[in-house]
DNA sequence: TTGAAAGCGCTAACAT
DNA sequence: ATGTTAGCGCTTTCAA
């Protein structure tokens, strides 16, 4: 490690009191003479001098470090919130450590525990655990935790989330109001707030256009590649004659559904359109087009950070807030 | 803040030191009876005692923590990037901080100077900075760090990164061999290692295939989309009727091309074929077939953290890895 | 087989 | 206007 105030202390004749009370700007409110601020100073700067800010977080039981909880870095979606989140907390002097959670409890509940043991100030959680264990084991944690994506339905829990019920719906609406009559659902897990609002709008969508729900063309799995796959595979084995249509819930799932329909299936954009939640640049150069709703991850990474900062400063406001995502409709 | 080490003595009726022991498996070693130990780790679990890792890694100087600073985490060869190298530090009980250079020196020294004050126990670096900064105002840190990505050309310095040379030749060696003549440069910074060894690969594969290297098609700023925007309208504005083909020198640098084309020229993939650097799931799908050089960022960022692993435990080799990128030809 | 005490680098109440 | 000192929670040397 480096030099530390004891010896510029020394150095400059003086006692650690002082120089502490120099470095962190509050020489004036002290009263430390001009000339000793001076002479501090310059034996900081000709040393390099930067305080040990390990050392002062022990100190002062905050370390200007918050931990964020995503499911996978590698998901377009979650990777641009981190960015988002990242950029804020350099903007105002906090380091972030990521975690993953692979979208597994017990992963999260470790990482998040690994976290606060490193006295993490706060915490933005996109989780995956349910409302239960987090009311148990989360919120007992004595630190503010702001959740993310993944609203948790509760009076004493902060949440940014965008309006899945909305964007699902609008999609859908779309996509009948264009002539689809019969679209099959691929989704995550069932228990999060995501999917849940996702199959309420798409449910509602399809009311509304006269058309019935059917639970038979409706899979769910886990928001990955792997079950886009396995879930696409579902629907077009059992029922390929019977859907014009695919809903996948996020960008993972309609990866998966396009590989699988590469690798196996007749691909026929006439016979069987495909609509998207989440975005992604390169939907607008596809062979085929694919409406797709994109969440505003700007704006909810402001709000994430916005409301774990006034809990930072002591506002202990719990803040619900519901941010609309886009309808994008290509050619 | 938890329970502490302190508390449990009390509780047990023993010293904080009989409890540090035992928590630690020295208990044995110690010749702590079986009976205290039991008693002591019953309180453990009864009370949920974990050790508070802050202050074990404010004595112990090793705070298990290790920063990763890129570029951007939204673009995808970081973010493949990052997921990785955190899964692995999280297997071996690493917390990862994240910090994103947004490819500027002075960000990414800034950052690097705020993990180093938070003491993580050593940094991968897909830097932005020159060699001559980095000598001078990294090494002597004090802690490991591993480059990654962009190498830095030092007997001191360990790195890997994926041959870029290669990669680049193969891409505009197909290119050449199937029927491109004039195929425009569209880079990132010159400084970088990444950048000048895909250059050379461009250059040394229109040798060899007998076309003579034009440096009024080749255009450099940075690796983003923006630029990717800027750069692809001055080929194609200046030398439009020249070039039959693009190289692009990453997917940030391809989607901004995408982006220009699609906005302002007339796309014709018949006279203007593109090659990437950088590959993406998405490729397979679009209108038209991009070759690309799929990076190994598994096996990339395996190496960083073997070597980071290394140094950390003692062994202060300096080792370099380049490893091989893969043509993704379609169709 | 176990405990007392020092100390990691910093801040802040309390002296002077 | 500046210094002394205690203490944040933990590990470890030395002692008993």
């Amino acid at each position: 490690m480096g030099i530390k105030i004891s010896e510029i202390a020394d150095i400059a004749g003086v006692s650690k009191t002082t120089v502490s009370l120099v470095i962190n700007g509050r020489g004036e409110a002290y009263r430390i003479s001009k000339k000793t601020q001076k002479k501090i100073l310059a034996i900081v700067k000709d040393k390099k001098f930067t305080p040990d800010q390990y050392a002062r977080g022990f100190r002062l039981k905050k370390t200007q470090t918050i931990g964020l909880v995503v499911p996978d870095l590698r998901n377009w979606f979650f990777s641009q919130l981190s960015y988002e989140i990242e950029a804020l907390a350099r903007k105002f002097d906090y380091q972030v450590f990521i975690g993953c959670s692979d979208d597994k409890e017990k992963t999260e509940f470790t990482v998040i525990n690994n976290l606060h043991a490193r006295r993490v100030d706060g915490l933005i959680i996109a989780s995956v655990m349910r409302k239960e264990q987090i009311t148990k084991d989360i919120l007992n944690l004595d630190i503010p935790v702001v959740y993310i994506d993944r609203r948790v339905e509760s009076e004493n829990i902060s949440w940014v989330a965008s309006d899945n019920y909305q964007g699902a719906y609008d999609l859908i609406d779309h996509m009948c109001k264009t002539g689809s009559q019969k679209i099959g659902y691929l989704g995550g897990m069932e228990h999060l707030s995501t999917s849940k609002n996702r199959l309420r709008g798409y449910q509602d969508a399809l009311e509304a256009n006269s058309i019935s729900y059917d639970s038979s063309i409706v899979h769910q799995k886990n928001y990955t590649l792997l079950s886009g796959y396995e879930l696409a595979g579902q629907v077009l084995a059992d029922s390929s004659e019977i859907v014009d249509g695919l809903f996948t819930a996020s960008l993972t799932l309609l990866e998966g559904t396009l590989k699988y329909i590469k690798d196996i299936a007749e691909w026929s954009p006439e016979t069987l359109r495909i609509g998207t939640y989440d975005d992604h640049p390169f939907l607008d150069y596809l062979s085929f087009n694919i409406p797709s709703v994109r969440q505003n991850t700007h704006k909810m990474a402001q709000s994430a950070f916005e409301m774990i900062s006034d809990m930072l400063a002591g506002k202990k406001v719990i803040k619900h807030e519901v941010i609309a995502p886009k309808l994008i409709i290509r050619k």
